[in-house]
DNA sequence: GTTGAGCGTT
């Protein structure tokens, strides 16, 4: 016998009823298609008047042991938490945890922008009006479109649609969509990789004395969160660049002044320089490497190259926020913490995603996150999984779930295992573990060992093959021959091409090719 | 009138 429950999407939100199972479980996919997005239930559990989950296995929510009752349901969200992984436990502000999650997506939003999204598998029948009519139930849509033949008009199968808020980005592209009868794809297109610029996570401080070293700067700023790189330019300049893990940190320090060894510096946007043209503010030469700080100026009597051992680590660099592609991925390590339940809307309590491309540090290799993350995560929580290739090492095995279902949180169907955008769950209640976070196979497969990118390069769409540098650290190695192809047309004494003795991975070619992409954010320093 | 991995005439 059908019975009905009431499930509304929020507190004070008017709800529906919907009809269960002979089971007696409701389909997610009847919950869905009340509430597009939605992951789970939840319940307001009338003893301890805490908030209650509702059992999610395969597909099906069920009941509480006592049945569903009278009680009224509300809807489960992926949480949108930060812009950055592994940050949540650096946030500057004590009271941060405080924020309710509607005022930080809404802070979020602000700072993220929306892209184009491609959705891939679309029935050859589906109209732009059906398509923009699904994915207006996730949020305001900007633009819908499905490519058709030119000549013929028959759709190409694909099309493209805008949201105006980064929220409903986040969901959709979280989840498959069933539309007109087939699994679609939502995915950031490939033409957009590197060009949805995060907010920067690189500050310039100004005002540095001589004697203020890297570790200096390191260890002073990393009070505001986790540090991922300090650059000072030789020979001394006065001043510096510090990188953060989390550019809400990076841009919340910009204007101010801190006291580091009883001197005053001044931080601020690190101001990119876009234009690949000639000379900077400092009226020096021009300047034509490209990828900033790392192997920049060391290479000027040919021999230095990229390596710096300790301050510098392999920095892909900004790139595309969302993995896509087929060529591996890296789960670095899913956190599995609190409830292991099935489903998305209680299994991945600990995962995080990197809209700021991850660097080698972010994934664990070195094991500086997993010590940040340490002690607060949940049991379970996977930390710093040494991960040099850069993917494969998905411990599926540890996931208390279907894996087709973290495929679909993942986004990513069966190919390539995508970045899961910010999704957090808001069932899974625990404390957010030190997951490492899900790396871009792309990213990884071009430019993870890429000593020096940490100005969007850009190694998108490499083939299989093509690159093996699937994340060695390349730290410290004598001489660094990515800094070839960052030269390009000028200054040729700058790239040594040192031995290539990091750049063994498999598949053979050793660098990442210059992508289509195209454009390389430059700093001038 | 067919197709089913991909990536946007303008």
């Amino acid at each position: 016998m059908t019975t009905y429950l009431q499930v509304a999407e929020d507190d004070g939100e008017e709800p529906i009823e919907l009809p269960t199972e002979d089971d007696g479980t409701l389909l997610l996919s009847t919950l869905a298609a009340a509430y597009p997005g939605t992951c789970g239930l939840k319940y307001r559990n009338p003893d301890s008047r805490a908030m209650r989950g509702v059992r999610l296995v395969e597909g099906r929510l069920h009941a509480p042991e006592t049945g569903w009752g009278n009680s009224i349901y509300f809807c489960v969200f992926p949480k949108v938490i930060s812009t950055h992984p592994f940050t949540a436990e650096n946030k500057r502000k004590s009271d941060d945890h405080l924020e309710n999650s509607t005022a930080k997506t809404k802070r979020m939003e602000s700072k993220q922008k929306c892209s184009d999204l491609i959705v891939l598998g679309l029935p050859w029948k589906t109209t732009e009006q059906q398509l923009r009519e699904y994915f207006e139930a996730y949020g305001e849509v900007l633009m819908a479109q499905v490519k058709k033949d030119s000549k013929t008009g028959q759709s190409k199968g694909f099309g493209f649609i805008r949201f105006a808020s980064y929220e409903s980005q986040m969901r959709v592209l979280a989840q498959r969509h069933m539309i007109d009868g087939r699994w679609c794809d939502v995915k950031i297109p490939n033409s957009k990789e590197g060009q949805v610029q995060q907010v920067p996570c690189k500050v310039f401080v100004g005002r540095c004395t001589e004697d203020m070293q890297g570790d200096d700067l390191r260890d002073y700023f990393s009070k505001f969160g986790e540090v991922t790189d300090v650059f000072i330019p030789k020979p001394f300049r006065a001043f510096a660049f510090v990188t953060f893990l989390d550019p809400e940190v990076a841009q919340s320090l910009c204007g101010e002044d801190h006291i580091i060894k009883g001197v005053s510096v001044h931080v601020s946007n690190a101001a990119p320089k876009t234009d690949p043209s000639r000379v900077g503010a400092s009226g020096r030469a021009p300047v034509d490497r490209i990828g900033g700080p790392y192997g920049g100026n060391m290479g000027g009597g040919g021999g230095g190259g990229g390596g710096r051992g300790t301050e510098h680590k392999a920095l892909p660099g900004p790139a595309g926020p969302y993995g896509q592609g087929p060529y591996g991925g890296s789960v670095t390590a899913i956190g599995v913490g609190g409830t292991a339940g099935g489903g998305w809307g209680q299994a991945l309590p600990g995962s995080r995603a990197n809209l700021d491309m991850p660097n080698l540090q972010a994934l664990g290799i070195t094991g500086g996150i997993g010590a940040t993350g340490g002690g607060q995560g949940p049991p379970g929580a996977t930390q710093g999984m040494n991960n040099p290739m850069g993917m494969g090492t998905l411990n599926l095995g540890t996931l208390p779930m279907n894996p087709a279902i973290v495929a679909a949180a993942l986004n990513q169907a069966a190919a390539g295992w995508g970045i899961i955008g910010n999704l957090q769950s808001a069932q899974g209640g625990q404390d957010n573990g030190p997951t490492q976070g899900f790396g871009n196979p792309q990213q990884f497969a071009g430019g993870a060992s890429a000593q020096g990118g940490n100005q969007a390069v850009q190694p998108a769409n490499v083939p299989p093959g093509q690159s093996g540098n699937a994340g060695t650290p390349n730290q410290g190695a004598g001489g660094s021959s990515f800094l070839g192809w960052m030269n390009q047309g000028g200054g040729g004494a700058e790239n040594p091409g040192g031995p290539n003795t990091t750049n063994q991975g498999p598949g053979g070619a050793s660098w990442p090719q210059r992508d289509k992409g195209g454009s390389y954010l430059k700093y001038d320093v």
